[in-house]
DNA sequence: GAGTAAAATGACAGCGTTGTCATTATTATG
DNA sequence: CATAATAATGACAACGCTGTCATTTTACTC
């Protein structure tokens, strides 16, 4: 049988809301009982039983993850970095897929808060950047951080960010230095912040270079090796096709170079071709890709720090306790792709 | 406020220890008492408090997915099958990525069992494959439910099969229908059972319509593209190459479609390919591909509710509760890859 | 050193469920 | 039809913790 806060209220010769005051760090505890308390708990090996705390405290030790993202691999690389902090934290997870274009979206979410109690939710793109999503979780109180992309924080909510349109800007100039001129791009699904940042930070390399963007090399699309497939061949058979493809995520430049390949089009000889998220099948297409790596799994221990501390500080009333959002730069990763 | 168990209870004209038992399928209700408790429930949209019940009782309402599997989609399939079932049941997930090459990897799992205190395990191959693995849980009284493959079970201990053997060699017997006498088989890591049951289904298949296998056209190799690519290399090479192929996995047959183009050979014109898995790309591909479709979040579904009912009989002492193994055979699908 | 404010600690009632055991309704038996 | 055996239901005390509020201890003032 494990420990209890009552074993220990008595090994310590306190009383067990002391006990409880010390495992909570409420910092209203003398110096030498918190020593004392400190032991017992040392000796006895004590670790709180969850269950109880969540029964008898108002929060329950759960968090959620909510997630709609046609990519497995970066739900997965998210759950992960999700799961760490929540371990090491003494937090639960709790997984929930859902569609995002469901109109009953909202009240779903709010449902699931209150039935499952959460302490707080971590929301990834596209929810992170649906503005209604947003405005339903603050009327109703539930405590939230956000993953998105941008360079800065929209607002002074909670949010680790993801910057995409430096990321693009670092891939685009690469091509660039490579002496490219003619650079084409295949955008993703607009709603995703994720594509606009990608896409601004090509215009801006471009621009950087003194090189007016070809609206005809800019193709829109859904993040999908269709697309790539697809949009490739509207490319190569224009009047002068581009001598390099900026593709805004690695599935789509994996179809971008199947197609380029069914059309004798050798890749990286005659066309370039970049990703974007290093895709685990990134390192295993021929040639393998040039792409930029997010640190997902990372990004989201990040973010789920950030939600904890701020429980934590809304716990112990500390009102104005904001945390500085942080970002993260994707890092180019270049492969054959790209070679000269 | 959410329902209690009080509420549910007042609502049906009961004591709450018969609304207890309703939940937790006690079977000592009377037919029209539980049919009132029933409605009393779905009208309150009530869900049993887990923290309440893992304090209450002596075991928590805690499952465990343990993976180690280098394919996402799987992973996230078995995850939502396991959820559903999961939610329905009043039981929470926590899901534990691990590293089966680990040689602590017995003493990780027994472990996080313990500390966790989960209920019991939901194990997919790779894990629910080795033998230590399995010996250990049995040692130390931890309940599991396995997916894996074949076509019996291999002891009376829980498990869902899925009938790789059996699609394979439909799979197989598709391609010889089409007229192919040349049949080309890569096979995954041997490891996985779900390979050598592949691979068994598919020499059944060719010894069906009296073909003896060729050697030559069998190929040794890994879960991935890479292989693909590699290996189509190495058929097309042969004095007298196939003009069939199945591949073990969808992601190799795409490899093998990449690598069979780059060589100027049309698919399914001059090779047919067949993949396996029904993956999401298995569509995206030109031409998209013939697979077969294990229903993974349903086996998932259907292995969480088998180890659930054994927990409950376990509980009511119900010693020799044996729940048949359910047999999932996957689908064909035939598309382009294999078309005359 | 008395009086007061503030800090530290404790007593005790829940939280929502299950387990135990007592009680009541139903069925079987002679 | 009475009685025993069994099935169905209920009353109530835990489970281990936190919140509230009362009480004690300490620090500070004049």
């Amino acid at each position: 049988m494990s420990a209890t806060i009552k074993s220990v209220a008595e090994y310590a010769g306190v009383s067990i809301k002391t006990v409880s005051r010390v495992i909570n760090n409420e910092g209203t505890v003398k110096p030498d009982t918190l020593a004392k308390v400190q032991q017992a708990i040392d000796a006895l090996d004590y670790r709180p039983n969850k269950a109880a705390r969540d029964l008898a405290g108002r929060d329950n030790y759960v968090l959620g993850y909510v997630y709609d993202n046609p990519n497995a691999y970066y739900i997965l690389a998210m759950q992960n970095g999700i799961l760490k902090e929540c371990r090491s934290n003494g937090y639960e997870l709790l997984i929930h897929p859902c569609d995002a274009t469901n109109p009953d979206i909202i009240d779903e979410l709010v449902n699931m808060v209150n039935s499952a109690r959460l302490a707080g939710l971590i929301l990834s793109p596209p929810l992170s950047e649906m503005p209604d999503v947003l405005q339903a979780m603050d009327d109703k109180g539930i405590q939230y951080v956000r993953v998105l992309s941008g360079d800065k924080a929209p607002d002074n909510k909670p949010c680790v960010l993801v910057d995409d349109y430096q990321a693009a800007r670092q891939i685009t100039g690469h091509l660039l230095d490579q002496g490219h001129q003619r650079i084409a791009f295949i955008a993703g699904e607009k709603q995703h912040h994720s594509t606009t940042e990608r896409q601004r930070g090509f215009y801006q390399a471009l621009a950087d270079h003194g090189i007016q963007a070809d609206p005809e090399l800019v193709i829109d699309g859904t993040y999908s090796f269709g697309t790539g497939v697809q949009s490739i061949q509207q490319l190569l058979a224009l009047p002068e096709p581009p001598t390099a493809l900026f593709a805004c995520n690695d599935e789509i430049a994996a179809g971008a170079l199947f197609g380029a390949r069914m059309q004798g089009v050798d890749v990286p000889e005659a066309l370039a071709i970049a990703g974007f998220e290093n895709s685990p099948f990134s390192t295993q297409t021929f040639p393998p890709l040039t792409t930029a790596s997010q640190p997902t799994a990372q990004i989201a221990q990040r973010a789920t720090s950030s939600l904890i501390r701020s429980l934590q500080a809304r716990k112990r009333k500390a009102e104005n306790h904001t945390i500085p959002a942080d970002i993260f730069v994707p890092e180019l990763i270049v492969r054959e792709s790209t070679s000269r």
